[in-house]
DNA sequence: ATGCCTTACGTTATACGTAATTATT
DNA sequence: AATAATTACGTATAACGTAAGGCAT
């Protein structure tokens, strides 16, 4: 069995191409390297490199063994990286979306809990996320099914609705009580990426539109910058108010979602500190 | 820095689900596991079991680092396996091939000689074979390029040409110098996988062809068995003979290939060693 | 002589085993 | 009491550093 440091000390005479120097680097004598350099050519049972005057040349073997090693080292480094995130995930409020809607609703209260150091989301398919509540990688979590499981409790907790945004100029822009998708289906619109059940729905109910998704951080501004149809939801539109925009709601049955909440029964005090009035 | 033997124990832990019985397989004792999975947990800052009843059970943190852990794991036995190989190439004749032909046509030669332990073969692209003679992974390849290099002794060995290989009752078979790829492009036919240089030269010449490829162990039995049209060339017609089939060489110039001996000019002697008599 | 790798040797760290202890059923 | 994990302690392995020894430039 080839242990870790020697196949870090390897990568590291590669890299500095001298005994030397690489214990200079590891910080240990260069005695040490010689002998774990040694070591690892025994367990092996290969020659890394060909001793040619008071150099180490990595030999055509030892460059084969050295893609080895430094795709080992680099999933070592990652199982680290890995556990460094679970570690920082147990101060943390973890919790899973299938849509982004309950974080902004429910942000300020997520965000000022005391107890949790950092506030973690994912949005994941709602299978995955039931999946995580149970096995404990997540809090809790949003979801748009009323779900039913022993060991979890599931409340009904906001509705989310959907409006088209349009320039004041669009020719759609005075329809009174809202519109249809097929209205609209066909036009191209600027949208978010990741919008969890939503990216469904518009793909689906919207089949023959361009949907141009861009970073959230870009959207708002390329959004007003431009006269293309965007979306906005109940959750988001105060935000928007000031913009130079018309909101109408779609009228369709599709463009409404509920959100339930899914948590362990045993961690149900959680949801009453988290005070979520939901309806 | 997580070592692999640490590793090696947690995975142990998991399978066998106690630690009393993994210190077994393991041939350690029982505190020397209790203190390994401490020094992993610890390096890791991370709790992996649930200590429950005398009992350590895998926490939903501990699962996703086992992941990480047999990845680890099957990369290290790998990196033995791969070292295990290189180290038997050193008592081998190392052969790279741009296709099957002169192995058959040298095969007695090659395997006869006493030096070796063992013949490698592995049929390649051309550019990869001469890489590999020049950086010394290959002792020696055959190519189809008269390739000429200043580190490189090259040489032509021989010549192979294609036959088309058909039953005594199929209308073409009563040709009299031979036939053309176009005559018989469209006609499904036989052959083996890994053919090298000639899948192109099959692809190229025959692309309304369809080549239904078989492993070379069941390829003469199949051939026999059925009516489609199959493949000899000059270096295995003789294996042929005997069957029931008539030989009938392509008269296109792409149905020959020459075959060039490439080998590092400082290897040079075993050339002579190997008294392969090209002309 | 100088620079760099290797060998020799004594020291220290650490992984190990045995034995005692704790905890659960 | 029996089973299984943990803690305590002494031992042995092996990785380490210092110092001395090659070997080529």
């Amino acid at each position: 069995m080839i242990e870790t440091y020697l196949l870090e000390y390897f990568i590291a005479v590669i890299e500095n191409k001298s005994l030397l120097k690489a214990s200079e680097v590891l910080h240990i004598s260069q005695p040490s390297l010689t002998r774990a350099i040694q070591k690892l050519e025994e367990e092996l049972s290969l020659t890394l490199f060909t001793r040619e005057r008071n150099r180490l040349i990595l030999n055509s073997q030892g460059k084969i063994i050295e893609e080895y090693a430094r795709d080992l080292l680099s999933l070592e480094r990652r199982l680290e990286e890995k556990a460094k995130e679970l570690k920082e995930s147990e101060n943390s409020l973890r919790i899973g979306l299938s849509a982004p809607g309950p974080l902004f609703r429910y942000s300020s209260i997520l965000l000022s809990n005391a107890k949790y150091q950092k506030v973690i989301t994912t949005i994941e398919e709602e299978k995955a996320l039931i999946a995580k509540v149970k096995n404990g990688l997540l809090d809790l979590a949003f979801i748009t099914e009323d779900y039913q499981d022993d060991e979890l409790l599931t409340q009904h907790i906001m509705d989310e609705h959907l409006y088209i945004s349009l320039p004041k100029t669009h020719f759609l822009s005075n329809a009174k009580k809202g519109l249809y998708f097929h209205d609209v289906d066909g036009q191209s619109f600027l949208l978010a990426k990741e919008l969890g059940v939503w990216d469904k729905i518009l793909e689906e109910e919207l089949p023959n539109s361009r949907l141009f998704r861009q970073d959230l951080d870009n959207l708002d501004e390329i959004v007003s910058a431009s006269s293309i149809p965007s979306f906005v939801t109940d959750v988001t539109i105060e935000d928007h108010r000031s913009s130079d925009r018309v909101f109408l709601p779609f009228l369709d049955d599709k463009a409404t979602i509920s959100f339930y909440i899914i948590i362990k029964k045993k961690n149900s005090s959680l949801l009453k500190n988290l005070k979520l009035n939901g309806n």
